[in-house]
DNA sequence: CTCGATCCCTGGACGC
DNA sequence: TGCGTCCAGGGATCGA
């Protein structure tokens, strides 16, 4: 499940093999995944990708402006999430598709950047000018480049659990389900414990622990849990380093306690109760996803 | 504003 | 071996 890490991964990965390439062609496969299929068909070919950036869980394309001064838009970007499931890379035209593979763009030296994604949670959008910029807006600070402050305002100023906070994207960018747990645990801070009941202190200690575990996921390659790989195809690291995230049932790795997991903000939750105590008049916890019933089609 | 519930989707795990 | 069921999860959306 590519978060900040794994993204940035690609993001450089890409960088590296594909960037002042330009785009000769495309094909599509399913496109229910895509804003503006028919966009996209008429707009990339012809155009060079700039550079590839990483904006909180997507990558940035860059791309140059359309030819003709008419259709000038302004600053163009193909925007990719990676979803759950969703993996960008360059590969040999020669190379046979890979199953689920729903964009092929055609570069200059011969070789296809591909997306594939079997369960099509991802999103790809060509977007332009006041449009890119707007979509840009509304995501929120980046972890790794926010101050303190910035950090401490965002989380103290909701009353939403700090769990939520964190995976929310219009307050932070690029933090996902793992690195939530992860920084959550090295913070000894509860999931479920109120952004604004949060400690200054202990907001300090989630936003030191947060920007560490990021870079150093980043420095591994990212987490590979079932199928995330780099624009290289190469596996992440940094899975070997979760101290709680899928961990359920095994002890903590601080004090032995028996790893739990909750239902926070709708995701599984992995914590020990030990160490990140339950916040005061919480109730409710302790219950699973389960006992939901199952729906008919 | 914040919450839970539901849906999207497919592969993999698991039970029988 | 094969089928059915459950589950993972980011994000959009809807109603409470």
């Amino acid at each position: 499940m590519p978060e900040l890490p794994e993204v940035e991964t690609v993001a450089r990965g890409l960088q590296r093999e594909v960037a002042g390439r330009k785009i000769l062609g495309l094909t599509l496969g399913k496109t229910d995944f895509i804003d503006d299929p028919g966009a996209m068909e008429k707009k990339l070919p012809g155009r060079t990708i700039l550079r590839v950036e990483r904006y909180g869980k997507f990558l940035l394309l860059r791309l140059t402006p359309g030819e003709q001064p008419k259709t000038n838009e302004g600053e163009a970007a193909l925007l990719v999430h990676l979803g759950m499931t969703g993996l960008l890379m360059p590969r040999a035209a020669s190379e046979p598709q890979a199953k689920h593979t729903h964009v092929v763009m055609l570069l200059d030296d011969g070789r296809e950047l591909r997306y594939v994604d079997p369960r099509r949670f991802g999103r790809i959008a060509y977007l332009a000018g006041e449009v890119l910029r707007t979509e840009l807006e509304g995501f929120g600070a980046d972890p790794l480049e926010t101050a303190l402050v910035e950090f401490a305002r965002r989380i103290q100023a909701r009353k939403a659990r700090i769990k939520a906070l964190l995976l929310d994207q219009s307050v932070l960018r690029g933090v996902g389900n793992i690195y939530a747990d992860e920084s959550l645990w090295r913070a000894k801070i509860h999931p479920a414990e109120w952004g604004a009941r949060l400690t200054r202190r202990k907001v300090q200690q989630l936003y030191v622990v947060l920007q560490g575990i990021l870079q150093k996921a980043i420095l591994l390659g990212g987490s590979s849990i079932s199928d995330f790989l780099d624009a290289e195809g190469l596996p992440g690291e940094y899975q070997r380093h979760h101290r709680v995230y899928g961990r359920e049932g095994k002890p903590c790795f601080r004090c032995r306690t028996t790893i739990r997991r909750v239902i926070v903000a709708g995701r599984s939750s992995y914590y020990c109760p030990h160490c990140q105590k339950t916040p005061r008049g919480r109730k409710g916890l302790g219950r699973t996803k389960s006992g939901r019933r199952s729906t008919k089609r």
